[in-house]
DNA sequence: GTAGTTTATAGATAACCATCTATGAATAGG
DNA sequence: CCTATTCATAGATGGTTATCTATAAACTAC
């Protein structure tokens, strides 16, 4: 135990007891908002939840983004793997839809 | 105006009119969320709204965190630009402080 | 001014990532 | 089987970044 002279600011150190969020929570949280912290892919979500049925397939992204289909399939991947995008193939096509539940949890992290 | 056969769903294209949101205003939403989308900044904010008073100077955060002063003084110039922090300099001292606003700013993102 | 403490900057390095082209896999329709 | 369409994968490349060591800058106290 250390008592400190009144004046005695001189030296730094960290509050006692304070504990960081623990590094593997973190790294968690933090690969989730990589995935959204990159323009092309909010473009992508943000077009998803644009459209009436909240739906969209890689073939009408490629268009309005103007992107070449590898990238925004590399893309919708990277969104799928978080769950932030969930895939449904229906023949040749895969619709892609917004997970709200995972979106909101997003929001409650910053409250 | 193109007038669809029925059953003709062969060709793939966006529906008319949707149109991304500007890449602008995504590119600026995105530098600010890869300012937090990092494990050890997680980690700083996290630190810093646990203290009672909200704030914290940077020799406070190497030790909880075990990184180099350089690099928590890296992650603070980083928060600072995006203004998430504050910087007040008190003598030897810089308190940083969390922006609140922004804080909730980054919550309506995602409601 | 000298010494000690806190913070910032410079430079280096290794890892990661967004994008492209080229190609393969899967499905649908003759 | 053949062709066309959609999506996925592989590999390459240029740019970004998180971390370190070394050093400088700013401030305090004597």
């Amino acid at each position: 135990m250390v008592t400190r002279v009144q004046l005695d600011i001189s030296q730094c150190a960290p509050a006692p007891g304070v504990e960081p969020m623990a590094r593997t929570k973190a790294t968690e949280i933090a690969g989730l908002l990589k995935a959204v912290a990159d323009p092309t892919r909010l473009q992508i979500l943000a077009l998803i939840n644009q459209g009436e049925n909240s739906s969209a397939c890689t073939c009408d992204l490629t268009g309005p983004l103007g992107l070449s289909q590898p990238t925004i399939s590399h893309h919708m991947k990277k969104l799928t793997e978080v769950g932030l995008l969930s895939a449904e193939r229906k023949g040749t096509w895969v619709h892609y839809t917004v997970n709200k539940d995972l979106w909101s949890q997003i929001a409650e992290l910053f409250e």
